[in-house]
DNA sequence: TACCAGGTGTGGC
DNA sequence: GCCACACATGGT
């Protein structure tokens, strides 16, 4: 998409393609903060200002090529929504949420994150990844955190997350944590999508829902469907089709889809959220 | 109060 | 392989 860089600002004029809500309101981020001028986005240790006005986006950050990177801006979304605007449902879908872009999100953070998030709420989701990184995270320039370096988590035990909130998912976060400090090796991108998405199963915590959302949203593997409650619902309006495992849904939407499934289901989550 | 939230691990069959 | 069940926590 066309974007501009000038002073340390990254400058979007069409912004049909780039929703600051749509993209942050997708369940595919935790770490931001809503405020009357704007919002402020955590990735990894860098964070950025956005702003929204006059039809205008303003990305202000010290780090521009690192946001350039992280909000997918060299992807043209225009072509994807008119290669999926085919397709049952999507045209509705898009027409909520056709500001969504998928973000590229540090793989380590992905894991950790998406292992909290299972049958949670996003709000609990992100206010316990927000304490983890207020207790274990390098203090940022703005005042903020950023997220823990996996070296910063190790040894702690399961009462520390707990005391986050984490709840019985603190164990995992335990055994997950020690498996990326011993040898798991997160660099997925050459291996093709079994062998990846059986690499990070082997984790704890991470079954197949959690894998795929961080493989979409770590990785950008884009013919990944997560499927989730919200998800499923939308499957049975579809395809009026009660009673499927989530995994027979994820493996069908993928192939269904193809490479452009995870931006299917990114819209289809938007509008299930916004609809249902 | 029971149910839900971007589900997973475990044990029984 | 499938299935039922338990699992912390906070909101409605």
């Amino acid at each position: 998409m066309k974007y501009e860089i000038s002073c340390g600002k990254i400058l979007i004029s069409d912004t049909s393609e780039f929703s600051p809500k749509h993209i942050l309101e997708c369940g595919q981020v935790f770490r931001y903060l809503n405020s009357i001028s704007g919002y402020k986005i955590f990735s990894k240790k860098s964070f950025c200002s956005l702003i929204y006005a006059n039809g205008y986006v303003t990305i202000d950050s010290t780090d521009t090529d690192y946001f350039v990177r992280y909000f997918d801006l060299e992807r043209d979304y225009g072509d994807i929504k008119r290669r999926l605007s085919g397709y049952p449902l999507m045209t509705e879908a898009i027409g909520y949420g056709g500001g969504v872009r998928i973000l590229n999100q540090d793989p380590r953070e992905m894991i950790i994150s998406f292992i909290i998030s299972a049958n949670n709420n996003i709000p609990r989701i992100k206010g316990i990844i927000e304490r983890l990184c207020a207790a274990r995270g390098e203090r940022l320039a703005d005042g903020g955190y950023a997220f823990p370096d996996i070296g910063a988590l190790k040894g702690l035990d399961r009462d520390f997350y707990a005391a986050l909130g984490a709840g019985y998912r603190a164990d995992y976060l335990v055994r997950t944590v020690d498996a990326l400090n011993s040898g798991f090796d997160p660099e997925l991108d050459a291996l093709p999508l079994a062998e990846a998405r059986k690499r990070l199963m082997s984790l704890s915590g991470v079954g197949r829902k959690v894998a795929d959302c961080i493989l979409l949203f770590g990785y950008h593997r884009s013919e990944v469907f997560p499927v989730d409650t919200w998800i499923e619902k939308v499957y049975r309006r579809i395809f009026s089709d009660e009673g499927r495992s989530a995994v027979y849904i994820a493996d069908k939407m993928s192939e269904y889809y193809g490479d452009l499934a995870g931006y299917a289901q990114q819209y289809l989550y938007y509008y299930a959220r916004e609809n249902i």
